[in-house]
RNA sequence: CGAGGAGUAGCGCAGUUUGGUAGCGCGCUUGGUUCGGGACCAAGAGGUCGUGGGUUCAAAUCCCGUCUCCUCGACCA
């Protein structure tokens, strides 16, 4: 008892100061652990299945947009790296090199991919010829390296695990509604199976993609208020298919360059689910995404009777269809109450010979904390309707917080207040990048995206008339 | 690259001021008793004190060098 409540001190101690809580959560519930070159994370099994449900999600719904998976090389040419200008000026400070393989120096330095832009236009440059060829839609899930210099767990590190699609249009208007159509996927697998709202919207040209000529991105607020880009979505125009010379036959016989799209999400992904949902008690998984959707912990489980009742339900709930895990190791039933809400799992069903001799089992809400009873013979029911319910408060929950803390700013007095409060700043700008990096150096915000209703009459740094509404923040 | 901090058992740390032959908590192993919010008892395993040199009868401790890591800053399409 004294034992548990130090326990929830230490986790709530370290929660006042949010980014350390993040590490700590991240790598006490096993997750993913440091490995041995700086800035790369070694994900475990447990961190893992969270990223399989992701790709899952994903895969079902690329799939209904006619995207195909493939796979491309992971050491790309340096000299495709410098084909496409503001690509490279963009990439190469932080990519990695490989210089000598087979006991040799190469002739021509390999880099590890950062994205793929490149080696797939490279290829899609082979493929396509004519525009019965088009769209060409791929997608691969694969690892990436960007040599970043201070990384955390999931957010930035050195290597991560991502998808990337990529396609090839035939006109600019079809690519640039591919890249807002998947923005929209994006946002909807967000809502649906993360249950974490998004805000959407173009970004500025200071922070779009190198080599694009729009970027899109879905950006999440965390605990503490600061902003997370969870996605991104880029239309190219043809600088890529002129890189790479894409070209195919039209339907008037004219050769023609092709229109290039691509779209990302990563293993950041998770880290955004972590800093959305979690609380002081460490993680709280929404049932979508949770590898274990509800954990059965038997009370005396040597007592006869008990573990045969806990095997039987956990069968019945998972015939019904539900990730179910029963924890009949040696710990003691507090200890395990703690670890499973540690590792934010959901919904957690004690039972024992009390409940047996009642027809009832015990059931517990991650999100709300509350313990209730309920029949046995209606378990399948009562975990459904829960587990849609915790769902809901989540999502509700992580939305009134995002849309309570979205202030408008009038100058940069207000904005930096607002940011410093932990909020989103609604503001009017300009469109020169001379006020962008002054609010940058004022307030240490960024703008995150453009809005699309725009209503801010001026810049929120120099006061003259505002041609964008845009939502600035502080950032991971 | 700038500023600060830390390297002692798997993890977290004490011991360094004032030199005396390595300790605590957690974890781990074995056996037993337990189980409705991180249980308890007993026994046990585990350390070239980051590293190289120096001073000394004697160095985790003092001196010089060196390596690594962390935090903040800068950087982060």
């Amino acid at each position: 008892m004294a034992k548990n409540e130090q326990f929830v001190k230490e986790i709530a101690d370290i929660e006042a100061d949010f980014p350390q809580w993040y590490t700590d959560v991240v790598i006490k519930t096993k997750l993913v652990d440091y490995g041995p070159v700086k800035g790369t994370m070694v994900i475990r099994p447990y961190g893992y299945a969270i990223w399989e449900i992701i790709q899952r999600e994903l895969n079902a719904r690329f799939g209904q947009m006619g995207v195909e998976n493939a796979y491309f090389p992971m050491l790309i040419p340096m000299s495709f790296l410098t084909k496409e200008a503001e690509h490279v000026e963009g990439f190469a400070p932080e990519v990695a090199v490989v210089t000598h393989a087979g006991g040799a120096k190469l002739e021509e330095p390999l880099v590890v991919r950062p994205t793929s832009e490149t080696i797939i236009g490279h290829m899609y440059g082979k493929w396509v010829e004519s525009w019965r060829d088009l769209p060409l839609r791929l997608n691969q899930w694969c690892n990436v390296m960007r040599w970043e210099k201070t990384t955390r767990p999931f957010l930035r590190t050195s290597e991560f695990l991502w998808q990337e699609g990529h396609s090839v249009h035939e006109t600019a208007q079809a690519a640039e509604e591919e890249t807002l159509r998947m923005l929209a996927c994006y946002a909807e697998f967000c809502k649906t199976v993360l249950c974490m709202p998004v805000l959407t919207g173009r970004k500025t040209e200071k922070e779009k993609f190198a080599g694009a000529v729009a970027t899109y991105g879905m950006e999440a607020m965390m605990h503490d208020g600061k902003s997370l880009q969870a996605g991104t979505t880029h239309y190219m125009g043809q600088n890529f298919a002129k890189a790479f010379n894409i070209q195919f036959t039209g339907k008037d016989g004219a050769l023609e360059y092709g229109y290039t799209m691509s779209y990302g999400v990563s293993t950041r992904l998770i880290g955004a689910l972590i800093m959305t949902h979690g609380d002081a008690r460490g993680l709280i998984l929404p049932p979508p995404a949770a590898p274990v959707q509800v954990v059965i912990v038997p009370i005396a489980m040597k007592k006869e009777g008990v573990l045969a009742a806990c095997n039987a339900l956990a069968d019945r709930l998972k015939a019904a269809g539900f990730r179910v895990k029963l924890d009949d190791t040696d710990n003691s039933p507090g200890w395990k109450f703690n670890e499973w809400e540690m590792k934010g799992v959901p919904l957690r069903i004690e039972l024992g010979p009390r409940d047996i001799e009642n027809g009832n089992f015990t059931v517990f809400r991650r999100d709300t904390l509350e313990k209730s009873e309920a029949p046995l013979a209606e378990a399948e029911n009562v975990v459904g309707g829960l587990l849609g319910q915790i769902g809901e408060t989540l999502y509700a929950r992580a939305e009134a917080r995002m849309h309570g803390r979205i202030v408008p700013a009038a100058n940069l007095g207000e904005l930096l207040a607002g940011v410093d409060g932990g909020n989103f700043v609604r503001a009017g700008w300009c469109g020169a990048r001379a006020c962008e990096d002054q609010v940058k150096t004022f307030a240490q915000a960024t703008a995150r995206v453009l809005d699309e209703k725009n209503d801010m009459p001026v810049c929120v740094c120099c006061g003259k008339k505002a041609e964008h509404t845009v939502f600035f923040a502080r950032a991971y």
